[in-house]
DNA sequence: GAGCCCAGCGAAATCGATTAAGTAGCAGCG
DNA sequence: CGCTGCTACTTAATCGATTTCGCTGGGCTC
């Protein structure tokens, strides 16, 4: 391995002469400096990010938390577009990225135990359950957090506009002349409930009635739960129009259960989605859908972030919302 | 922070002392041992991995490539489901996982030179173009590395049964009594050759011709481009009674196509994908399909990847193949 | 010519941990 | 009593880099 010390031996310089050419220092003369660049690219040196980070106390690491106790956090496209757009603009700015977990090999510790562990600069944070005291604990802690989704005081957070995006979906509903809206929701988070809320206040707005038959529990990204909802909405004397689905990869399932009763979308039943999610462009009937910026929300919370570690005096929390857009498939019929 | 230094002087000990109880060396008193954790616990130690990586020349820490060319590696289930698995295995042998890319912020440096300069203790390389030099050069050097679906002379690598579970797609086809089998592939790598090799041997074993015309390329992961390698394959005066899909994905857009054209799968054409993504299996219809392990690949990466990483005397590359499973759906019809 | 400033460089401490080598103290043995 | 051999520590070097402070020598001013 090719350290600073070698090159000071060939350059006849000092090791602080080198690190200080090779950082921009400016008491370096002009020729020396080029003089140990030449060097060291012959030599084929590489910093040390390890030793520069236990001496500088700044890693140029982040952290990434995908709460995994659903067991398979990465896998939904949601949190991967996320991830990916996070590690993309992280390199761009120079960080490299490390998950951050409960317990590593025999030694158990908690969110915050591992970053320090590893000294992450700062930590995105992605959860199914903020209220976890873990999560909760990283939080709150001197390391910079950045939040998706879900806002604790005195941290930066990055938030898909639910409200909005489920307002704008039973408006276009109801613009088609639907006025009977089921709702199936997934496990009840803060995003779940802002989602419900807008729907029913929205839904108030536009003067329709939501009975409460019509609001069914299921699970997020789980075919089989929102099937099983989707038969119970079937079952009721009063059907309802229009499903809306927690997500869209929910309404697979919801579309195999109208498929068994032979209904057709969106000719017998009207439904829409949740994500955008590319997948559901592709799949015919299309469906309509509202997609979160995705790709945004990661780019977003890493530039956030990054800004936070590195002028720490100047930040204040912030929280940023980013906007989707209705995707107009062919899932809901005009009833006009 | 808490440090060793911290711990000793609680104890009226030396820092020698301190790091030996904590990594329990044989030369310390059950009683000093003991005073020690319990004040390092009251304190509230935690070790510092970066200190500890770089005295050690080890930093529990390994990298995984997924090659960015097509700029969203991650997003893919398969590639999402291998490095959930390796995250999993590798932090329950206690070792955390940094992503490794070219470029990082203004410094621009290769695959090998990322790796280095994280101190990763080993690489797993996941890459659609194995003739990368950067790849070639990463794979060639003194740094422990797995391979996923390549095999380089002198590394580990992880297999799937591409040869086997294209055989074991064409049997099924045949056995249902088609003998007018198309095959769209993805771009042309290593994989794909296996697969267009096995599916062509097959196919001669079976008596089953092969027209040029029925081999058409596309691109993986892209309904856009197997829908229009379909309409090809529509267009031909003979056309096919089953079309092989280079992945799950893409036979979506051959659905959207055959369904333009106002044919039903299974009874006007039958389809077959590959990977079988949870995805397929969810879709009306089920997707006949092959299941490649890509947990347990991911599973079996990081388990090599560690073992020649702490046993590096006894080590022997290896290669491993998950054979995966055929999952029938029903998108081909029986003909017989 | 004495004093001062400044550019350019080096010496040495430091980050937090590991570990080889050295040293007390004590028991056992001839 | 003196030597050997343990046990249980401590000392000090080390990993590779950064950074503060101090030193040197040359040019400038008055």
């Amino acid at each position: 391995m090719v350290t600073i010390t070698d090159i000071s031996k060939a350059c006849g310089v000092s090791r602080a002469t080198v690190s200080k050419a090779l950082n921009g220092a400016p008491d370096v003369s002009q020729e020396t400096a080029a003089r140990i660049r030449k060097t060291a690219a012959a030599l084929g040196y590489l910093p040390n990010a390890t030793a520069r980070a236990l001496k500088m106390g700044r890693s140029y690491n982040i952290g990434v938390l995908f709460s995994d106790e659903t067991g398979g956090g990465i896998s939904h496209e949601y949190f991967s577009q996320i991830l990916e757009s996070v590690k993309a603009e992280s390199e761009r700015l120079g960080y490299d990225i490390t998950f951050i977990s409960k317990d590593l090999g025999r030694m158990s510790m908690d969110y915050y135990e591992h970053a320090k562990y590893r000294s992450c600069d700062g930590v995105v944070i992605a959860s199914a359950d903020f209220q976890d005291p873990a999560i909760m604990r990283l939080a709150a802690s001197e390391i910079p957090t950045v939040t998706l989704d879900y806002s604790f005081d005195n941290c930066s957070s990055i938030l898909s506009d639910n409200v909005r995006g489920m307002e704008a979906l039973v408006r276009f509903v109801r613009a088609k002349g639907h006025r009977k809206l089921a709702f199936i929701h997934g496990e009840m988070t803060s995003v779940t409930q802002k989602r419900l809320a807008s729907f029913r206040r929205t839904c108030a707005e536009l003067g329709v009635p939501v009975p409460a038959d019509y609001i069914r529990p299921a699970v997020y990204h789980d075919p089989r739960s929102s099937g099983l909802a989707t038969r119970a909405l079937l079952a009721l004397p009063d059907r309802p129009t229009c499903i809306f689905f927690p997500d869209d990869l929910s309404f697979l399932g919801g579309m195999s259960e109208l498929e068994k009763h032979g209904l057709a979308i969106p000719k017998d039943m009207s439904v829409v989605g949740y994500d955008g999610i590319p997948l559901s462009q592709v799949l015919r009937p299309r469906l309509t859908t509202y997609r979160q910026g995705a790709e945004r929300m990661g780019t977003e919370a890493a530039r956030l972030l990054i800004e936070q570690i590195e002028r720490p005096d100047t930040w204040l929390p912030q929280q940023i919302t980013v906007e989707g857009e209705l995707l107009e498939g062919s899932t809901v019929s005009d009833i006009g």
